[in-house]
DNA sequence: TGTTTAATGTAACGAGAGCTACATAAATAC
DNA sequence: GTATTTATGTAGCTCTCGTTACATTAAACA
């Protein structure tokens, strides 16, 4: 809530919050993908000139970078809360298809996973750095799977992501979150029959 | 098979195969999407210089749209051999699944769907041009179960076209044929259980 | 007050994008 | 042969991209 930090550093003080610069250029990504928002449209929305925008994030891959970062804390899919081994790996998985539908189509002009379709972007770097975090899923939500079901971990979590990535991308398509759910459902039922223990 | 048509035209004859030059550029926009492939990528891959490529295709959408007919009938799903109104409805879905798992992985040189790749291009009318064949498309299997299942219709096709958007994202992420394969049969598994008539 | 430190605004850089003006070359038509 | 038509090669256009030099402004430190 307090907006004015204090900061008693040295030279002149920033007339933007590189925070709520974070947050909007969230916003554009999300929305438009990387390769679509350029430096220009950043520094426009921001309400800043070039140079700031250089002398606080480096680059635009850097921004990039904070904005996956607070993507993973604010914005993405807690994998944490929703894969518990307290409760069968299906409903789980389930719950998880249901949470990225609801998450996917909550917000119509940032429509998706920023991750997902992150990485296909044409820039080399900003597709490295979007693929590091969707493989960091990817790899947990594979052995939260093979805790249980070893031989099944591989095949699952194919179809797991596989079905994600169709849910962003038809979010994308303008599906909203109701018709994503009843997809996500629909590949839900699956896993309950294929992951009888 | 008669390469050297004898065209009686007029002026200076072409150097080059427009033909061949469209089979190129397929090649480079399957594998890395419109917006990655340049004019410049795309005259020194066919071996011409730009006047030329502008007097033969018009413009770089000029190109694409040839490109986009091209794949519809030589790389593109064959839809009406598999929407087939003699054989469950669930079975012909699958099939389908099943071949775009198939083609989706058959060339890793160019992975996925060049059209719902296409989609999501940051050139306004080159995703035009791609959702026009999209939508086409997605039309003909929404038909396709109505006929049979009316009421299920949307549902399911939300589902199947969910599913081949994940497919194709999927081989871009590297998923071998087989590997799509089994996803998509996992998902042909929903189909049998939902639609039984 | 004078020095130091850092952020700002103006202006522009080089690279690459899509695209084209213009003169030349190679074919047919007369 | 001469005129006409069309494709080619050279060279360069305009625009936008990500990025930066440079002088200026505003703060803390001495």
């Amino acid at each position: 809530m307090n907006d004015t930090k204090k900061d008693q550093t040295r030279g002149r003080p920033r007339r933007f919050n590189p925070d709520k610069a974070v947050a909007t250029a969230q916003n554009l990504f999300h929305a438009r993908g990387y390769d679509a928002v350029s430096v220009a449209d950043l520094t426009r929305a921001i309400g800043i000139k070039p140079p700031s925008f250089y002398a606080a994030f480096g680059n635009k891959i850097g921004l990039y970078a904070r904005v996956l970062d607070r993507y993973a804390e604010n914005g993405a899919i807690a994998l944490t809360d929703l894969l518990r081994d307290d409760r069968p790996v299906a409903d789980c998985l389930t719950d998880l298809l249901e949470e990225a539908a609801h998450q996917y189509g909550a917000n119509p002009d940032a429509p998706g996973c920023l991750v997902l379709e992150g990485r296909r972007c044409d820039d080399a770097e900003a597709r490295a750095a979007a693929c590091a975090f969707y493989h960091g899923a990817e790899d947990r939500i594979r052995a939260f799977v093979a805790r249980r079901h070893p031989q099944a971990a591989d095949r699952v979590t194919d179809f797991v992501v596989t079905v994600m990535a169709g849910l962003s991308s038809s979010a994308r398509e303008g599906h909203d979150a109701e018709r994503l759910r009843t997809t996500a459902r629909m590949a839900g039922k699956v896993l309950s029959e294929d992951l009888v223990s």
